[in-house]
DNA sequence: GTATGCTTTCGGC
DNA sequence: TTACGGCCGAAAGCATAC
């Protein structure tokens, strides 16, 4: 039998810190030494709506992202603060030009959000640590010189391992956990740093008696299979363990592409409701047209006046590219979708497509048509 | 039974 | 405790095909 010695991986991760804040922050030298929040506002009344980051001084007192605006307020009223909202098509473009400075320094590279990226670097490290760490510094010092952003930085054998390690020291930090060190590295941490654990699966695992990796490390796996099923189950056990083969990659495009807003006040009204989602699905159609696709399915989504999210979706036998056909059909569930919903109100309306398919002659067309 | 497809919900950032 | 965005991917749950 032939064996082939496998090195170990070495891949690194990196994450802009506070990234959405730290842009504004770098626009504005003004407000560097205050509280700044970035926000999504609603559209209804003054302060609706929630947080989307925040840099390191307005956490210090307890903001964090997902919070609503006037509970941020509230934390920094006798502080120095910036309440601003998002500029998504500003943050893409310096994303996009962090991006692609990193890219070159990977054989292997993926993208992950617009604030974070894998790079496999064992081949260009040759499969060593100190080689790795010095070229994060190297990495580190480029982007700030030529973008003024810092970024935290971890290296480990795998992506799992180099995402925890990023997390470890923020902002602007620098983490290397060697293959041999994965175990004593990840035993004493709380299972909330795993990706996939969020406040609903932690609580679950609590309720297990498991709060640390070290403790989930030693649960039987049968018995996670049987809590979480065997996706799961077998994620979180091989995670506890440090353990993830899956590949640095380039992502392909996304597999869905959707809006949601928030109406001006909470109705029962279809047409009210009909009205919106019109428009949002203008918006979701033309960008799927402009990327040269079709798509299959479509799906409305209501989020009622006490948060729960419900959906209806419909499937087509064959892709379309109707912007008319969208509209019927959000017709169709959302009509199908109030008939079983009677008493709650409608707080938020959005639409989601997805199944898309390439249109080969896009290009040709588009070109004789002068776009 | 297993593979595959569709709908709805969950959870992370 | 307050009051509450806008996305995304993927799993769960179910139905149907072979």
């Amino acid at each position: 039998m032939v064996t082939k010695l496998q090195a170990h991986r070495v891949v690194i991760h990196i994450d802009f810190d506070y990234f959405f804040a730290q842009v504004e922050e770098r626009e504005r030298p003004a407000i560097k030494d205050k509280a700044v929040v970035v926000c999504v506002y609603s559209g209804r009344g003054e302060d609706s709506g929630a947080v989307s980051t925040a840099n390191y001084i307005a956490r210090k007192y307890g903001v964090k992202s997902g919070m609503p605006i006037v509970f941020a307020k509230k934390k920094l009223k006798n502080v120095e603060a910036v309440f601003l909202p998002v500029n998504h098509a500003r943050y893409d473009m310096v994303s996009q030009e962090m991006m692609n400075m990193i890219r070159t320094y990977a054989y292997a590279f993926e993208q992950v959000g617009v604030d974070e990226a894998y790079l496999d670097v064992s081949k260009r490290v040759d499969g060593s640590y100190e080689k790795a760490r010095h070229l994060a510094t190297e990495i580190k010092k480029e982007i700030f010189a030529k973008e003024k952003i810092t970024c935290s930085i971890g290296i480990g054998p795998n992506k799992l391992v180099a995402k925890i390690a990023a997390g470890r020291k923020k902002p602007n930090g620098l983490t290397v956990v060697r293959p041999e060190e994965v175990q004593q590295f990840v035993s004493d941490l709380p299972v909330r740093e795993l990706m996939g654990v969020g406040r609903k699966t932690e609580k679950k695992l609590r309720e297990l008696g498991i709060k640390t990796i070290g403790q989930l490390a030693a649960c039987n796996i049968g018995r996670l299979v049987g809590v979480f099923g065997n996706t799961l189950g077998n994620y979180f056990h091989n995670a506890s363990l440090g353990i993830d083969e899956t590949p640095v990659e380039q992502r392909g495009r996304a597999k869905s592409i959707s809006r949601i807003v928030t109406l001006k006040q909470n109705t029962r009204d279809p047409a009210v409701m009909l009205k919106e989602i019109k428009n949002l699905a203008e918006d979701v159609h033309s960008s799927i047209l402009e990327q040269g696709l079709s798509f299959k399915s479509v799906s409305i989504v209501a989020v009622m006046d006490d948060l729960t999210t419900l959906s209806r979706s419909k499937t087509f036998q064959n892709p379309t590219e109707s912007l008319e056909k969208v509209q019927r059909t959000a017709k169709e569930l959302l009509e199908l979708l109030l008939k079983r919903e009677t008493d709650r109100s409608v707080r938020r309306v959005g639409i989601r497509m997805s199944d898309f398919f390439e249109e080969k002659g896009q290009k040709q067309l588009a070109d004789f048509s002068g776009n």
